[in-house]
DNA sequence: ATAAAACCTGACCAGGTGGTCAATATATTG
DNA sequence: CAATATATTGACCACCTGGTCAGGTTTTAT
């Protein structure tokens, strides 16, 4: 009974996963703004408030540090097209994706940078164990649109060419947000996400021959 | 007669253009696989088959060749929609634009990601003249798509928006090149980029109301 | 030919980096 | 209250990095 909060099985109480957070959240955001050989441990000792030996000792490396950080980051990256079925209707189901995705970029632009940043210098640090993650369910979703298409409930378009289309034009509200903003003169508000994702769900649906469901969002 | 390779001003025999080219080059390359911090000076003379503290001469700081590698990528950037203009048809330029995106991304994969990860750390070395030069060509774009818009032209869509929308879903398939070859499970061919192509064309011209003019490109 | 300019480069250095370690302090447990 | 596990930390080090420089070679100009 009680002791709800912990997501590891482990019943250690307290102090070690609270520094570990401490110094993951505090990671993240200079890894983002640095990258990876720009950022230094010290750095992120000082951010995270403790003497550098000390996040030594609960990282035993700089790598280790930073792979926390990308499976941590990796397990934000669920969405409802998760268990989305072939009973689905695809306008709705793209709709919210497309609103979640930017949701995301919103709320976690350095986990988006981070990973964007990784895959641009060529994935060197993500394990072979997350590559096969994102492989089977990036097949899985393939099918599941391939099916939507068989059954007439969408135009036949590339799922994959689909999937990548979703993804960038999201993300990159997180990724190129200063270049954004630079160009706008203000940053981006919650109303301006708002524009955007309905934007670009009529956009991208349409290229699918679906009209967005707004009311759902 | 003779001598025509030159596109710089200056009657400079070569020597100095030819070794600052093949630098600029090697840079380019580690750069983009590397991030900034990630790439030393010894790297890129290796890369370059120079002894390092011979391209030191040629520039004087690490920062320098960044610098140049930086401004040789935005001399890149020039496109069709530079040029056009109220009197042409937006359907025709914005598909000529994609297509011209998605070609350059293709071509110079490597450019595109260092831009990339420029902007995704917050520009830290993007000069006050490139930000400015880029901030002039957006505005006076915008202008034109709002004209193109109060003509009847096209759909009411926010021109900022249409325009981050361009760029991100082109640029994805240069700066997210590792991810997509693992995901397809094969790197991607001309035609594959003729086929995405269409698919973007045809997806954000139909946000605008528009359909793709293809026989144009 | 000769002087001047441009080019080349091995050797070197000061500063910063990730990571170790031994000593100490704190918390947990029986 | 031990005693044992965990947490904390300053000092330290081997290594790598960007950048310098003096002395050399080659090219160009007169």
């Amino acid at each position: 009974m009680s002791r709800v909060q912990n997501e590891n099985s482990e019943t250690k109480p307290s102090i070690r996963e609270s520094n570990r957070t401490k110094i993951i959240e505090a990671a993240s955001k200079i890894f983002a703004s640095n990258g990876y050989t720009g950022t230094t441990v010290q750095q992120i000792a000082e951010h995270a408030e403790l003497p550098k030996a000390n996040v030594l000792y609960y990282f035993k490396s700089k790598e280790g540090i930073y792979g926390a950080v990308l499976s941590e980051i990796l397990s934000l990256w669920n969405s409802c097209l998760d268990d989305a079925t072939v009973e689905d209707e695809p306008s709705e189901i793209f709709t919210r994706y497309i609103f979640e995705k930017m949701e995301l970029s919103r709320t976690y632009p350095d986990a988006s940078k981070i990973f964007a940043m990784e895959i641009i210098k060529g994935m060197p640090y993500l394990s072979e164990d997350m590559k096969h993650n994102m492989s089977e369910w990036f097949e899985s979703r393939v099918a599941l649109i391939n099916e939507w298409i068989n059954l007439g409930k969408m135009q036949a378009v590339d799922p994959q060419v689909l999937l990548f289309h979703i993804w960038s034009s999201t993300q990159h509200y997180a990724d190129f947000s200063a270049q954004i903003t630079s160009l706008r003169g203000e940053a981006m508000t919650v109303e301006d996400y708002d524009k955007a994702s309905r934007y670009l769900a009529t956009s991208i649906l349409a290229g699918c021959g679906l009209t967005p469901k707004f009311d759902i969002v």
